[in-house]
RNA sequence: GCGUCCGUAGCUCAGUUGGAUAGAGCACCAGGCUUCGAACCUGGUGGUCGGGGGUUCGAGUCCCUCCGGGCGCGCCA
C-alpha cells in the first residue's frame, strides 16, 4: 500500500513537471509513512514539504497542486492536505476489505516479499568457541540471528545461516588440557589443576567419556606431567605462561596423534552440546564452518598472498603484519607470528575471503558487543582483498545482564558458574526466551530478570500475543460446540458488514504487516516485528471486548470469524518468524 | 587517554530513513466476567526525551560540546 500510495505522488510530480508547473530534477526523494495519529488519515506524505524550497513555492499551494494532479485510485478514498504541507492519505474500505482476502489465499507467506532483486545473504551468528556450554549470553545472539535470518528471508533475500566453529587455536588446547588432567583424576593421578583451566563439570563428564573409550591408555604419572613446569598464577607465576607449557607438556607425552584423541573428545563433546542446544531453542544453521578447514585448504595461506601481491603486507620485527591503517583501522595487524604461527586474523581474512569466493553479495556478521573493536578490522581486510566493504556488515548484539534478586549475576566460563542458555530454557520455555531476547533492540542493554522469568509470570508479552492465538483457536471451537461452521466463502462475500472501529483498526493492522516485515528486514531489527505482534494483538483483544463475534446473524458471523482467521494467520506468521510457537491452547 | 554504543514516565523499554499533541507494559487509582477464554478490556495519575548550543518549515531522531554509563583498545582467542 505505502508503494501504491508512492507511485501515485510520484506521478503526479512527473505530470506537474512535463507541465512546466514544477522545475525538471533527479529522481524526488520524499516518504511515505503510516500516520500514528487516525485523524490524519492512513498514510501521509511529505514531498511538498521537501520539494517547496527548490521549487520556490508554498509548501500547502504545491501540495494543493499535487492533489489536484493526483490519479484516481479505488484503494484510496480520500486524500486531504494537513499541518505544514502534508498529504494525508484515507484509504478505501475496498482495500482494508482486499487486505483480507489476501491473508487467506497466501497464508503462511502473507508478508513475504520475494523479488530477484534481493541480495543473496550469509548470516553468521553465535558461532561461540566450543569449549563449553552455551550461556544466556550467547542465547540473545542466536534468538537475534535466527530471528533476523528469518527476516530476510521473508523479505525474499536468499539467506544462508552459518556457524563459524573456532575448532582450533589456544582456547581449545585449554580445554584439551582440562579434559586430560580430569582424566588423570579420574585414573588416580592427583595432578594440581591450573587456574585458567576450564573447571566446569562438563569437562569432567568428557573426560569420563574418554576414559570410558581409552581405558588408561592416556595415563601418566604426576611428576611428568608436572615436573619443571613455571609456577601458576596463585603459585606467585604466571597463569598463561604456566598453562601454556602444560599444554606443551600433554602434547610432548601424548604425542600428536593421542593429544589430538584428547582435544577432539573436548571438541566433539562441546559442538555436539552446542548443536543440541540450539536445536532445541529452534535455531537451524545451513552451514557449520571449520576454522580448521581454513588452514588445512590452504585457504589462509591463499589469503595472506593474496594480500602480499597487493603490496598490504609488511614484514617488522620477524613478523608479517597487514597494513590495516591505511584503510582506516586503528593499526596495523600481525597475522603471522614471530614463531610463524598465524593469528585468529589471519583465519578471519581467509573466512572473508571465502564467504565472498562462495558468491555471496552481503555478508553480515552478528557479534556480541565486546568485538566492536573487530569492525575497523574486517572492514581494512575486504578492502585489502579489494572487496567492497559495504558488502560486510556487522550487527553488534549488546549483551544481557542477568538480575536475580535485583542484583547482578556474574558470570564467568572458566569459573564454571553461570547461567546456561539450557538452564534458561527450562525455566522459563524456550518460547518466553526467544521473545524476550528480541523484543528489545539488540543494539541496547538487556537486563534479564531471573526471577520474573522463572515466575513465568504474564508479564512476559510473549503470553499476551500468544493468547490472542489462543483465543482466535478458542472461538472456532466454540463455534463448533454450538453446532455451527465457517464458511469461507459466505465470510469473504459479506466482508464489507466489518465497520466496527476495532475491525477497521484491524484489517488496517493487516494491511501493514508486509511493511512491518519489510521495515524489520532494512533495519535489522526483529523487534519491529515483535512490536507489530503486540499492536495486532492488543488491537484483537480490544476488539474481542468490544464485539461479539459468534452473533446469531450468520452472514455478519462469517465476516467477523473471516477477520479473526485473518488475524490468527498473521499472529502465527509473526510468531514463526521469531521461532516462537503459536499455541491453540494455553 | 583514544575509539565505539547508549542516556526517553517511579521501573523495564518503544518511537518506522527528521514529521503533526512523545507512546506501551509494570507499578499506582477507578471500573468491567449468570453472556464467544479476565493470561483480557475501559478510563485516570505520571515527561525540562541527561544539560547546553547549532542545522531547518519542523529535532527524542542529524552536528558540536559537556555530564553520566556499557564495551573495546595484545605477535589472546
Amino acid at each position: 500500500m505505502k508503494e501504491l500510495i508512492r507511485e501515485l505522488v510520484l506521478q503526479a510530480v512527473l505530470d506537474l513537471r512535463r507541465d512546466g508547473h514544477l522545475p525538471p530534477g533527479d529522481e524526488p526523494v520524499f516518504t511515505v509513512e503510516r500516520t500514528r495519529n487516525k485523524q490524519h488519515g492512513d498514510y501521509a506524505c511529505n514531498a511538498a514539504m521537501l520539494m517547496a524550497k527548490a521549487a520556490g513555492r508554498n509548501p500547502r499551494e504545491l501540495a494543493q497542486q499535487l492533489l489536484d494532479t493526483l490519479p484516481q485510485s479505488r484503494l484510496v478514498e480520500r486524500a486531504e492536505i494537513a499541518g505544514p504541507g502534508f498529504i494525508n492519505f484515507f484509504v478505501s474500505p475496498t482495500c482494508l476489505i482486499g487486505s483480507l482476502r489476501r491473508v487467506l489465499e497466501q497464508r503462511d507467506r502473507y508478508g513475504w516479499q520475494p523479488e530477484e532483486s534481493r541480495e543473496s545473504v550469509t548470516v553468521e551468528f553465535v558461532s561461540a568457541n566450543p569449549n563449553g556450554p552455551l550461556h544466556v549470553g550467547h542465547g540473545r545472539g542466536a534468538a537475534y540471528g535466527a530471528s533476523l535470518a528469518n527476516i530476510l528471508e521473508a523479505y525474499g533475500h536468499k539467506v544462508q545461516r552459518e556457524y563459524y566453529v573456532n575448532d582450533a587455536g589456544r582456547q581449545m588446547d585449554i580445554l584439551a588440557a582440562s579434559v586430560w588432567l580430569r582424566y588423570l583424576e579420574l585414573g588416580g593421578v592427583q595432578v594440581r589443576f591450573p587456574d585458567n583451566g576450564y573447571k566446569g563439570d562438563y569437562v569432567v563428564e568428557i573426560a569420563r567419556a574418554l576414559r570410558a573409550r581409552e581405558g588408561d591408555r592416556l595415563r601418566h604419572p604426576m611428576f611428568e606431567v608436572t615436573d619443571g613446569l613455571p609456577p601458576d598464577e596463585s603459585q606467585g607465576g604466571d597463569k598463561e605462561t604456566h598453562v601454556d607449557a602444560l599444554i606443551a607438556r600433554a602434547r610432548k607425552l601424548l604425542g600428536e596423534a593421542d593429544y589430538r584423541i584428547v582435544f577432539n573428545a573436548g571438541l566433539d563433546w562441546c559442538l555436539a552440546d552446542i548443536k543440541q542446544d540450539l536445536g532445541e531453542f529452534g535455531v537451524r544453521y545451513d552451514n557449520w564452518f571449520s576454522e580448521r578447514s581454513l588452514a588445512t585448504s590452504g585457504a589462509v595461506s591463499k589469503a595472506i598472498e593474496t594480500l602480499k601481491s597487493k603490496g598490504h603486507m609488511e614484514e617488522r620485527d620477524g613478523a608479517l603484519w597487514f597494513k590495516a591503517t591505511q584503510f582506516g583501522d586503528e593499526k596495523d595487524r600481525v597475522v603471522v607470528r614471530e614463531n610463524g604461527v598465524t593469528t585468529y586474523f589471519a583465519s578471519d581474512i581467509a573466512y572473508l575471503l571465502n564467504k565472498f569466493d562462495r558468491g555471496f553479495e552481503r555478508a553480515i556478521y552478528v557479534f556480541g558487543a565486546d568485538h566492536h573493536g573487530y569492525i575497523a578490522r574486517l572492514k581494512a581486510a575486504a578492502q585489502g582483498l579489494g572487496v567492497d566493504p559495504a558488502r560486510l556488515e556487522i550487527q553488534l548484539v549488546q549483551f544481557a545482564v542477568l538480575f536475580e534478586k535485583g542484583e547482578k549475576v556474574q558470570m564467568s566460563t572458566r569459573a564454571g558458574q553461570f547461567v546456561t542458555l539450557r538452564q534458561l530454557r527450562a525455566e522459563v520455555g524456550a518460547d518466553a526466551a526467544r521473545f524476550f531476547y528480541v523484543m528489545r533492540s539488540h543494539d541496547q542493554h538487556l537486563d534479564f530478570d531471573l526471577d520474573l522469568a522463572r515466575s513465568q509470570s504474564n508479564d512476559n508479552p510473549v503470553y499476551y500475543v500468544q493468547y490472542a492465538h489462543a483465543r482466535v483457536c478458542a472461538l472456532f471451537r466454540q463455534l463448533a460446540e454450538k453446532g455451527w461452521s465457517f464458511n469461507k466463502a459466505a465470510g469473504d462475500a459479506a466482508r464489507e458488514r466489518l465497520v466496527h472501529e476495532q475491525e477497521v483498526a484491524l484489517m488496517n493492522l493487516l494491511l501493514g504487516w508486509p511493511e512491518i516485515v519489510g521495515a524489520a528486514a532494512q533495519a535489522r531489527s526483529p523487534q519491529i516485528v515483535a512490536n507489530g505482534l503486540r499492536d495486532l494483538s492488543s488491537a484483537f483483544h480490544s476488539y474481542y471486548n468490544a464485539v461479539p463475534i459468534l452473533v446469531e446473524d450468520e452472514t455478519l458471523r462469517a465476516a467477523r470469524l473471516y477477520l479473526c482467521k485473518a488475524v490468527r494467520q498473521v499472529l502465527a506468521n509473526g510468531l514463526a518468524l521469531l521461532g516462537v510457537s503459536a499455541p491453540e491452547t494455553m
